[in-house]
DNA sequence: CAAATAAACTTGACAGTGTCAAGATGGTGT
DNA sequence: ACACCATCTTGACACTGTCAAGTTTATTTG
C-alpha cells in the first residue's frame, strides 16, 4: 500500500507524484487547513525537508494543485458536455453544471484555485490549464453571440453567473433555516427570468 | 500615536477595538497572510496572548472582522443606491456597483468574507449583517419579480452574477496580456445581450 | 572500469505561528 | 479593609515553512 516503491534508498522514485498525491488527500480530508509540507512529507515517507526540494516551497505545491484543479474542471465540463442534447441551450447549460459539479465535488480544491493568492498563476502549467477552462467556455457561448464584443460580454456573464452561483453555494453564509441558494437549481438561475430585467425601457438616464 | 489610553496599566480600556484596528491595517498592508494574533498583539502594544482573551482565539478575530466587512458592504451597496437613479433598473445597478466597489476597495476582507471557513458564520452579529446585505439585494430585485419564487430565483441570479464578477475580478487569473474581466464593464454584462439566450425556442427537450 | 559530478534526500537548526496554564495587576463592590 | 474578578503577562508547548550543510545514490565523463 506504500506509495514508495524503492526502499532503503534515498531516491524515491516518484516523490512528486506522491506528495501531490498526499496533498490531495490532505485537503480532501481536512480542508485547505490541514495541508502542511510536513505532513505531505510524512504521508509519503519522506522527510520533512523534501517536498521543498521538488517543488520550491509552499507555494509550488499550491501551483500544482492549482493546475490539477483546472485540469479536472475541464474534464468535468467536457464530461457534461459530451452527454448532453446538441441544442446550443443544453450545451451551454451543460459546460455551467460540470462546473458546478466539479465545485462540489472538489470544495478544497476550488477554494484554493479562485481564493488564494498563494499559488503562481503565472505558471506555464497553470496558464495552459486555466486557458483551456476559459476556451470550453467561450465555444459554448459562441452559438449565443452575434459580434466578438457580444461574445466577451457574454462569456463574463455567463462565466460569472456560474462561478459566482457556486461560490456562494459553498459553505454556511445564509441564515440558518434558510438556504435560498442550496434549495434554488442553477438551471432556473440560468434562464427564466432574466427578460423581466433585461426588457425594461431605458428610462432618464 | 499610540492607541493605548492608559499607560503603565495591565487594563488596556480599549484592546478590543485597538486589536480590531490592528487586525484591519494588517490585511489592508500585507493580505490575509500577513495577519497573525501575534502582530495584532505588538501593534495594539500588549502582550502577544492578550487578544485570545478578548476573541477566544483566532477564529473569533476573523469572526469579528467578517462582520465589519459585512457591514462596510452594506453602506457600500446604500451608499451608490442613494446617488442612484428613482428607477428600478438603475437602482438595482447601483446596489451591484456598490457591491464591486466595496470588493475592490476591500480585497483582503472581501476574501475572508466569502472564502476562508475559519470564522464562525453562526455568530450572531455576523448573521445580522450578513442578512441585512441579502435583504439589501433583496428589496433591489423586487420590482423586477411577480411572484415569491421568481423573486428568489431572481436574487440569486443577480447576487451570483455580481459576486461571481467581483470573484474573477481579483487576482491574476486570466492569460498574460489578455484580462478580459478587468476590461469589461458590469454594466454591459449586467444588461445586453442576455435575451438572445433566454430568448431561444426551447427546441427538444 | 574508475573517478568526478550532479541529483535526491536527510539532518539539524531557526524564527514564526496559535494555544494553553499559571501568575501578576489593578479596578470594583462589599 | 477585604475579597473578588476581569484583564493582561509570562512562559511553555507543538507545530509550521525555510534554509544550510551533510549524506547517499545515480549518471556522466575520462
Amino acid at each position: 500500500m506504500s506509495i514508495k516503491t524503492k526502499k532503503n534508498s534515498h531516491h524515491h522514485g516518484h516523490l512528486r507524484e506522491a506528495i501531490i498525491e498526499a496533498a490531495l488527500k490532505l485537503i480532501n480530508e481536512g480542508g485547505l487547513g490541514a495541508l502542511s509540507l510536513r505532513k505531505c512529507a510524512a504521508l509519503a515517507g519522506v522527510s520533512h525537508a523534501a517536498p521543498a526540494h521538488h517543488f520550491g516551497g509552499l507555494a509550488g505545491i499550491l501551483t500544482a494543485l492549482v493546475t490539477i484543479g483546472f485540469e479536472r474542471l475541464n474534464q468535468s465540463m467536457a464530461a457534461d458536455l459530451e452527454h448532453a442534447n446538441p441544442n446550443s441551450y443544453a450545451q451551454l447549460l451543460a459546460i455551467c453544471e460540470g462546473y458546478l459539479t466539479f465545485a462540489e465535488t472538489n470544495e478544497a480544491l476550488f477554494e484554493l484555485m479562485f481564493t488564494s493568492s498563494v499559488p503562481d498563476f503565472s505558471d506555464p502549467a497553470l496558464q495552459k490549464a486555466s486557458g483551456t477552462a476559459f476556451e470550453i467556455l467561450a465555444k459554448g457561448c459562441l452559438p449565443f453571440a452575434d459580434n466578438p464584443d457580444h461574445l466577451q460580454t457574454l462569456q463574463i456573464r455567463i462565466w460569472s453567473l456560474v462561478h459566482g452561483f457556486a461560490d456562494l453555494s459553498r459553505g454556511h453564509r445564509a441564515r440558518p433555516g434558510y438556504h435560498p441558494i442550496r434549495t434554488t437549481t442553477f438551471a432556473d438561475v440560468f434562464s427564466n427570468v432574466i427578460p423581466n430585467i433585461v426588457m425594461l425601457p431605458p428610462e432618464n438616464k
